[in-house]
RNA sequence: GGGCCCGUAGCUCAGUUGGUUAGAGCGUUCGCCUGAUAAGCGAGAGGUCGGUGGUUCGACUCCACCCGGGCCCA
């Protein structure tokens, strides 16, 4: 038989089907760039004068990314792409979080000069010293800034990579501390006592990541204290003692309480004439202890009940409050826990809600100071522990004495044990001038949160929030401009000092807090407010970093002239008490106003297993290297795939599934543009009236599923419109109609109308896909966009939204061809038995097909569209609406009709290989006859 | 231990105000095609909706408890 292929009209393009994307993407990276990409796609909506702003919360520059940040921009990046296509002005200035302890963490550690100074433990006093360790810190974080810059670019993030913001930056550091100076004129700012960490060997404070929990033998202590006010009748006015137990015996020198869990019960036991009050919970095993034989409850009680009983200090002439706190458990101990809020954060927070006193007689190097009295004074720790266990025994309040072998915290630098001292610190008062109500009145009217129940959440975490430690006593961070007082010793916190600080930070940097000295911060005629002194000197305690990314949406108002407030903040589910709240306290007490209009929240990054990612799991996964390996369109296809909002999961096989998934995309795509190698839209377009029937419908479609990915695009549920484009490309468009379509597009008149038609429709789908698809799969939306005929703009980003087309809707068409699509499953069905039981064909263009049916309504639409049926079923020759039931070799029911298949008659066309009665001597049928113009 | 959240096929996701035999895509198995070809098409298998108890005529959907997982706090 002659060979017709080369008449045909098969599907050309340069589009190739292979991504090939960790090669491709870099070059189309360079090519945004020397376009200058962002700055067209920022203009070009500036016009407008609508804008949208993601304010981008820094990201901690000690590492590289990790896929938790990838998750974030990428998120970000959707959104901000989504929105400049609908119009608005999307600027995106990313940021950087600089300062902080990891940074300084590893310097001391890693730095070996650092290191060396800091054998001696107390170098890091020396303003020198910590000078020299923030010029490290500084390039350390210059270092981490681009290379996560350069990553994140990577991954197609479009932003003001030129323009950044970071937290070191002089501007920045300035800013914030003008913003500090507002909040102190204000009067938020006080000092208090706060109970942390502290070395007494190397004399400092340690944070959290400082502290190693290793195994200590430690004193096991039972002591009483005797009732004194017995309000609520405990002890039925008799005396008696309540039983405690302690690791700490020193620490009982500033007790002020006894905590009792309000839900256990508690008993009042007699034994020898003594009566004891312990948990009920802990009663066997204390009896045990000390050794009790016989003894009888006498009295049991709800711990809620005895809130507000007076006790005797053991041994000092002060009383020890009855108070309530859940933290109480039955793991140890007696169910009573001494409470002594300067040695204990527990202990503080607790105190704190029932107005305690602090009590710390503790000095830098752990010993006592004259405040504990003489018994005390001048004790170390340990010392004070033996003391204070001869002094319970000379008052009859000692019990028993063991030891107890547990986990403890140790100073990572000099290995030795850490004890808990009260030191002084700046707080924000969060309820002053009602900040935390007005914060709350935010959340709750004034924020939209994503999803809603995360506004619970925030309204949890700002409700029930302490007061805000805004000083670190660090190197590595900006400089609170306190000074002291060199006569009295007062510690100043002036608003002048602090702005005149900003002013010099401005110029250079708050390094300037070092190499200046302090008369250069200080007002003409500063004198102390208390004393009238006017000798001062700086003191070096340096802000929370979380001040510092607190204030970020008001320092870029200024720096970088970013609209206030900003509308979306967007981070993980780990920011309801960091940056969130940082950012909600900062900007309340400066304006009254949230910072953020909408608040989304994305989850956690996990592994397959649902677990977090370690690498001692060995089960990271490393974006860049995603990236790398199989294409930044592959990731953000991942997270265009789940649903962000709750965990989501990655690891090898979900990778596999996504890669697949973009394989089936691209294909689709390369199929269409394929077909449109000779379609030029400003000439071949057919109008819509003139189309033919299965075109319109897929038209109809594409207005249905642009309406549903609008829908969820605006919601930020970008995996649903996700999954509705790509369905609609995988089973309506590869899968029926671009597959139905290839015997009009390859085998019919290059300019005939009916492939015309199918052109038409394919390019209007195909361009509008590919601008909805662009914020998501950016790389490969653009590189086809390049492939697509007809005008448009240099980049798929730079065009807008697709508009609804109501001249594409028609209702009444589509329901007509929704019935002929489940007729047209049932001769699937029909024609794959004809294959396997009759064996009767194998081909499905060999396949003849005849319907009957009793349905007048669907008689109708048979013979409406009998033209199209072959089409539409891809089967040779017309398909016959009988009157009778198909009398033919293959019969199947649908719901309403019946189909039946046999082989189709005549030959096999030797061009379109459909089979015709009416072949002629080349072995063409009547079609490819007119198609070659032989007719 | 406390607060908040999550738990539907191997994977990623849908499941409207509780209402008939719980859906899709991918993957998998089988088959077809070789004019989308490191492609395309068809068919099949696969779930006691984490578990238990309750409310209801009826529960994946509401309630309680439990189990597993995550984040934060301790």
């Amino acid at each position: 038989m002659k060979d017709y292929k080369e008449t045909l009209n098969l599907p050309r393009t340069r589009f190739p089907m292979r991504g090939n994307l960790p090669k491709r993407e870099p070059q189309r990276l360079k090519k945004w760039q020397e376009a200058d990409l962002y700055r067209k796609w920022v203009e070009k909506r500036e016009k407008t004068g609508k804008y949208f702003i993601i304010h981008d919360g820094p990201p901690y520059s000690n590492d590289a990314i990790h896929l938790g940040h990838a998750l974030n921009k990428i998120v970000k990046d959707f959104i901000n792409r989504y929105k400049a296509l609908k119009g608005y002005a999307t600027p995106f200035i990313p940021g950087w979080d600089n300062h902080g302890m990891p940074i300084e963490h590893r310097v001391t550690k890693q730095d070996p000069e650092i290191s060396k100074i800091l054998e001696d433990p107390h170098a890091l006093k020396d303003p020198r010293i910590r000078e020299k360790i923030r010029i490290k810190c500084r390039r350390e974080a210059e270092k981490w800034i681009k290379v996560q810059r350069e990553q994140f670019i990577r991954l197609g993030i479009l932003a003001d990579w030129d323009n950044y913001y970071y937290t070191m930056a002089s501007s920045y550091e300035s800013k914030e501390t003008e913003i500090f100076a507002d909040i102190v004129e204000k009067g938020f700012v006080y000092r208090g006592f706060m109970p942390i960490h502290w070395c007494p060997h190397c004399q400092t404070a340690l944070a959290m990541a400082e502290v190693e929990y290793k195994t200590k033998e430690s004193p096991s202590l039972w002591f009483l204290l005797k009732v004194k006010d017995d309000k609520k009748g405990i002890f039925d006015g008799k005396e008696g003692y309540a039983l405690v137990w302690t690791t700490t015996p020193w620490t009982i020198i500033s007790n002020v309480a006894l905590a009792f869990n309000p839900t256990f019960d508690y008993v009042v036991v007699e034994v020898d004439g003594n009566r004891y009050l312990l948990a009920e919970g802990l009663l066997e095993s204390n009896a045990k202890t000390l050794g009790w034989e016989n003894y009888s409850v006498v009295k049991k009680v709800k711990g809620a009940e005895i809130e507000g009983t007076v006790f005797e200090h053991p041994f000092f002439e002060r009383d020890s409050v009855a108070i309530l706190a859940d933290f109480v458990t039955l793991e140890d101990g007696t169910g009573i826990v001494h409470i002594a809020p300067g040695h204990g954060k527990e202990d503080f927070e607790v105190g704190r809600e029932y107005g305690l006193p602090i009590i710390s007689p503790v000095d830098e190097t752990g010993h006592f100071t004259e405040e504990a009295g003489e018994m005390f004074a001048g004790l170390d720790t340990n010392q004070a522990s033996d003391k204070v266990v001869q002094v319970l025994k000379e008052r009859n309040r000692f019990m028993h004495l063991g030891t107890i072998t547990h986990e403890y915290p140790h100073c990572w630098r000099c290995k030795s044990p850490l004890i808990f001292r009260a030191t002084e610190q700046w707080f924000l008062n969060v309820d002053h001038n009602d900040l935390r109500k007005k914060a709350l009145d935010e959340i709750d009217n004034n924020v939209v949160w994503i999803p809603p129940t995360t506004q619970v959440t925030m309204h949890n975490a700002v409700e029930f929030r302490p007061d805000w430690v805004l000083s670190r006593h660090r190197a590595w961070g900006v400089n609170i401009p306190a000074v002291r007082c060199k006569n009295c010793g007062e510690i100043i916190l002036d608003p002048i000092v602090i702005r005149n600080a900003a002013k010099i930070f401005a110029e250079e940097n708050s390094d300037a807090w070092y190499t200046h000295p302090v008369e250069d911060f200080l007002p003409e005629g500063f004198k102390c407010p208390k004393c009238g002194g006017e000798e001062f000197e700086k003191e070096y305690d340096v802000l929370d970093v979380w001040f510092d990314s607190g204030a970020s949406s008001l320092v870029l108002e200024q720096t970088h002239n970013m609209p206030w407030p900003t509308d979306i903040y967007l981070e993980g589910l780990d920011q309801f008490r960091g940056w969130y709240n940082s950012a909600l306290m900062v900007a309340v007490a400066e304006r009254g106003k949230a910072p953020y209009r909408i608040v989304v929240t994305h989850g956690w990054t996990l592994d397959e297993e649902g677990r977090p990612m370690h690498k001692s799991l060995g089960n990271v996964v490393d974006p860049v290297r995603v990236a790398d390996v199989n294409g930044a369109d592959v990731l953000r296809l991942w997270v265009a795939s789940t649903n962000f909002t709750q965990d989501v999961r990655l690891g090898e096989h979900i990778l596999a599934q996504v890669a697949d998934n973009y394989r089936k995309i691209r294909n689709t795509i390369r199929f269409m543009l394929g077909n449109l190698s000779d379609f030029d839209p400003s000439n071949d377009q057919v109008p819509i009236n003139e189309m033919m029937p299965v075109d319109r419908f897929m038209l109809h479609r594409l207005e249905e599923v642009k309406e549903q990915v609008t829908a969820f695009n605006e919601a930020y549920e970008f995996h649903k419109g996700f999954y509705n484009m790509f369905k609609f490309m995988v089973i309506e468009l590869s899968g029926f109609y671009l597959d139905i379509t290839k015997d009009r597009l390859y085998t019919w008149g290059k300019n005939s109308k009916g492939r015309r038609s199918a052109q038409t429709a394919i390019f209007q789908i195909l361009r509008e896909l590919l601008i909805m698809l662009s914020p998501l799969i950016s790389f490969t939306a653009d590189e086809a966009w390049e492939h697509l005929p007809g005008d448009k703009e240099e980049f798929v980003f730079l065009e807008d939204w697709p508009a609804p087309v109501d001249e594409r809707r028609d209702e009444e068409l589509a329901a007509d061809f929704n019935r002929l699509l489940q007729v047209r499953d049932t001769v699937l069905v029909a024609i794959e038995k004809a294959r396997k039981e009759a064996n009767i064909l194998s081909d499905r263009l060999e396949a003849r097909v005849e319907i009957f049916t009793e349905d007048q309504k669907l008689k109708q639409v048979l013979q409406k569209y009998r033209d199209q049926l072959y089409e539409i079923f891809i089967v040779s020759q017309q398909v016959d609406i009988v009157d009778l039931r198909p009398d033919l070799p293959i019969v199947v029911e649908g719901e309403g009709y019946v189909v039946g298949v046999d082989h189709a008659r005549g030959q096999k066309c030797a061009r379109c290989w459909l089979w015709s009665e009416d072949i002629d001597e080349d072995g063409l049928c009547p079609k490819c006859r007119v198609a070659l113009g032989k007719e």
